[in-house]
DNA sequence: CAAAAAATTGGACAATCGTCCAAAAAAGAG
DNA sequence: CTCTTTTTTGGACGATTGTCCAATTTTTTG
């Protein structure tokens, strides 16, 4: 099981290199308008090396999907699966927050890979996987919050997190698309708004009147 | 402000139709892989004649922007706001559903026109442009129901229809990713997500229990 | 060190892209 | 009908694309 030589790990660890300044140039550019050329400037390598470490493009930007995928997920399992129940929904708005301030280019790119899997089959596998990991930490924490305390669904917790998670989603892609605030100002109204629709969807432990808590 | 001449209109017209038969194409193949000569193709003229019609492809995407903004919200305006106050969620769930079977590739192509808007200034002003439309549209039936009848709203208008906007909006892109079942299926789900979400959002009539209205 | 293997280069390749234009065809005006 | 205008054509243009490869450099191995 064990890399049957120390060159295969120098190979993965490039891999993951390119991946990554891909993502990086995949965020910039968007899917429509990235080229080969433009991955291997941003990598400072030659073009021919894409093709040495990587099939076809198509696989490539897999591979990003895949990477991406990882990344935001561990994120979330960490900073909210970790989090104290007592005020899970303040802490969600709170990390979720701070995701679009830091990685605004990245979600960004998340709806446009989304897009572009309704086009090509092989990219919604992908996303679909993604999802479905999202989908899952959400109904977990729906479970814990059910079952450690008292919270009240008005329907099973699989329904309410696919729920959860579409309105979650819808709403970020609002936030993404605000651009006649700053920045700082489309995500505290996406806060505001995520605070909203938690507070009725889940009759949570606080019914109203305070404010959610800021990011900053 | 008569058009001069009856060529005028001829043209304008002829306009229209490639406008139509490009919407045609690139709900078919998305933003990033259409091109001119498919359209022109499809359209069943030479590669020429759109450059003749429209200076640009960037300015030919953004008249199917415009024109498939117009037809969508058309329709909404038709069916949703002349629709019976008593059970507007359940016509609106109606609506939506059957417009997501008949028009599945149309709503696609919005998701893949609103992600390639977040890289392209220009496109994001038409796509703002259709949103805060059907924004007004949803805060006019909210204002409505609050009004000629007791509809009960934790927030205010304003941002109650944003909240539902951008709930609706998740939810019709959960349900074009839904392919693990029939497209009937998938709608079938969103319908009653969305009977879910209208139900804890709004304290509307009738509580619970009875199911959503189907389509066909 | 020398030989074998892996990594990297730079460019060629066919295909496709958006753009543009001179000339032909069609339509309208007198 | 002829002349003018509008519409349409088919192809050329340069730029860019993903793909591929022979040659070179670097690294590893014996």
């Amino acid at each position: 099981m064990t890399p049957p030589s120390k060159s295969q790990a120098k190979a993965e660890a490039k891999r993951a290199f390119l991946i990554e300044q891909a993502t990086i140039c995949l965020a910039e550019k968007g899917y429509a308008h990235v080229s080969l050329r433009d991955i291997a400037k941003e990598s400072g390598v030659s073009l021919g090396i894409l093709h040495y470490y990587f099939a076809s493009k198509e696989e490539l930007l897999l591979e990003v999907i895949a990477s991406y995928k990882e990344r935001f997920i561990a994120e979330l399992e960490r900073e909210v699966v970790a989090a104290p129940l007592d005020n899970f929904f303040p802490a969600l708005a709170a990390v979720l927050g701070r995701s679009l301030l830091e990685d605004r280019k990245l979600h960004r790119l998340w709806y446009d890979l989304q897009a572009q899997a309704l086009y090509t089959p092989v990219f919604l596998e992908q996303v679909h996987h993604t999802r479905n990991r999202l989908h899952d930490l959400i109904a977990r924490m729906l479970k814990r919050l059910q079952t450690e305390r008292g919270a009240a669904l008005a329907v099973d917790v699989s329904a309410a997190s696919s729920i959860l998670y579409s309105v979650i989603d819808g709403m970020i892609l609002q936030c993404l698309l605000d651009e006649s605030r700053t920045a700082a100002e489309a995500i505290s109204r996406f806060q505001l708004a995520l605070h909203h629709v938690l507070e009725s969807l889940f009759s949570s432990g606080s019914p109203a009147t305070h404010p959610v808590e800021r990011g900053d």
